[in-house]
DNA sequence: CTGAAAGCGCTTACAG
DNA sequence: CTGAAAGCGCTTACAG
């Protein structure tokens, strides 16, 4: 008992006599002793850990991730929590094995980009408080973090088009999440705003990845040879611009000059082109913090016993970066070429 | 009993009577039953854990990191184990918290990438085995993994001298450390070997950040205006190479035409340029993987008692990776412009 | 095949 | 101010 008094410091009040403390303190420190985090943890009944799940694939290393986890390990750190990673490879699949994790080694979740069916809603821990970043749909009794999109993607088309584009591409991410959908929303509302109608409205489906956006760009561009190429393209995100910036080159097409292009996230990737990526900035780091400090209040109130039942969403405001790759249209119409 | 016999299936051999089995099965289940971690943690004497300790700055958000730590959580996952992060701000600072971490939440921890003294190696953790990747120097009874840096950057000079190149810059990482030492010294022996000395070997420090890049090559190029280019540079890494065509783009030298570029280290940051990078290739994702077996191997054998005294290094391989940055030398030499 | 008991290493009322 | 005791939720010999 002194033993944790003395030790525990603050946390209990230290009543003991100075002489055991002091007796203590030179035991403890001839011995190295630590306390264990285990035995801990079973008596307080908290582990000071936060988990976070994520699909982490080999094959598209995440900068979206990067920067969202990143603000998640500062938050943690700055409230003594460690964190844990838990890997999915798919939310379809997996999202069941989420429930095995909440046994006790973790006080809190957050989900990192979960794409959610009604399903695997279902399956969702329901012990153990958790927050979401992106989630794609509303889940009762839940905190969702996310951002304005839809303001992003129609800010940015705007902005084209006040700098005289007109006929503009957009690659979209993955059809069907919340996400994509908002900014392909944004896209045709600055778009008809404007009076731009279908002919000048060019809307494909890309992914999120690099070489999706490769892809994609030069598959519509081989259907498409002989035709006008866009004056603009505003990709899903600064992944599929970058790819989009590697089949640009290979043909010869400029960018700025000849083509613009934007980006979406403002993560790392829009720093690594050359020259840099206009783009639509999310607080991603921003938002990782929150997630934690939401996700602690959560905590809390639960062992509190009051369980917040209140659903929220949490939008952060998005914002207009602007960098090398948008610039006014060129005075001649581009074809585009054969590939 | 019974229970924990049943629960933990192959663990323990079950002789239970298959009512009692049942009947077992079926009251878990009807309970939502999850057996509880941290007591599982503390009877058994392992987390089934390990930790994974970086420096991970805002700042530099760190595409190294990225790569080692997707190949770690990759096994780790493979092997059933959880994986928890530990956010250092400093080496030299904070070496002296890795010990408190290692309290019974973890059975294990992999450093990565750790810049260690001779007082901090003193501090490292002892009762709980580790293993690093890229240390900076040799630890008594430790594993390191390391790749053949020094020959990655002689191949990649050596193919530069082979096409023609004769002014090579090497702009380096943070002296001092072992890689980049390493680095030098492979530039220094192909430079050498090929009879090239003082005035075509061009060595400038700058960091392993893209900004960091940017900067060193720019106030050199400041300081040396009128002076010739170097015909090609060879860079401490990605990012730092990044860093070079953002500045050779807004002075108008192109790559590979004009002037030749490489990376070290095959990270994302080499694929999301245009064109994308020459670079020497790590297998940073095998590293990882690697780290966690030789990882789980040890925490097995100082379980078993027999602690393993052995230091070793285990050096992979590095291999060259020809993209577009690279070519052979323009006709004429080109001159600094005035920046 | 089954169950009572001790122990893992802590914390927290509680009685002295 | 101090220490004996119970309890956190498991696992693992051990005796029946």
């Amino acid at each position: 008992m002194a033993v944790s008094a003395v030790l525990n410091g603050a946390r209990t009040s230290s009543r003991t006599a100075p002489e055991t403390r002091r007796r203590i303190l030179e035991a403890a420190e001839k011995l190295r002793y630590r306390p264990n985090a285990a035995a801990r943890a079973l008596a307080e009944r908290r582990m000071n850990t936060i988990g976070v799940a994520a699909v982490f694939e080999r094959s598209q290393l995440n900068q979206y991730f990067l920067e969202v986890f990143n603000g998640i390990l500062e938050t943690a750190a700055q409230h003594d929590q460690t964190t844990t990673v838990f890997t999915l490879h798919d939310w379809e699949k997996d999202s069941a094995r989420l429930d095995k994790f909440c046994d006790g080694r973790i006080d809190g979740l957050v989900l990192i980009a979960p794409r959610l069916t009604k399903e695997s809603v279902a399956a969702l821990p329901t012990h153990t408080p958790s927050v979401g970043v992106h989630a794609n749909l509303a889940v009762p009794r839940w905190v969702n973090l996310e951002s304005d999109e839809e303001r992003g993607a129609y800010d940015m088309v705007k902005y084209m088009i006040e700098l005289g584009h007109r006929r503009i591409m957009h690659l979209t991410g993955p059809r069907g999440l919340l996400g994509v959908e908002r900014r392909v929303t944004g896209f045709k509302r600055a778009m008809s705003e404007a009076g731009l109608r279908r002919e000048n409205t060019i809307i494909v489906e890309a992914g999120f990845t690099t070489p999706e956006g490769y892809r994609a760009l030069r598959d519509w561009m081989k259907a498409s040879s002989g035709q006008k190429m866009p004056q603009a393209i505003f990709c899903a995100n600064d992944g599929v611009a970058t790819g989009c910036m590697e089949v640009l080159a290979e043909v010869g097409i400029r960018v700025p000059s000849d083509i613009s292009l934007a980006g979406f996230d403002d993560t790392l990737a829009a720093r690594s082109t050359v020259p840099q990526l206009t783009t639509v900035r999310q607080p991603l780091h921003e938002m990782g913090n929150r997630a934690v400090e939401v996700l602690l209040e959560r905590i809390e109130a639960s062992r509190e016993g009051k369980i917040d039942r209140a659903a929220q969403n949490i939008v952060f405001s998005t914002e207009l970066v602007l960098r090398g790759t948008v610039a006014p249209p060129p005075s001649q119409e581009i074809v585009v070429p054969q590939i």
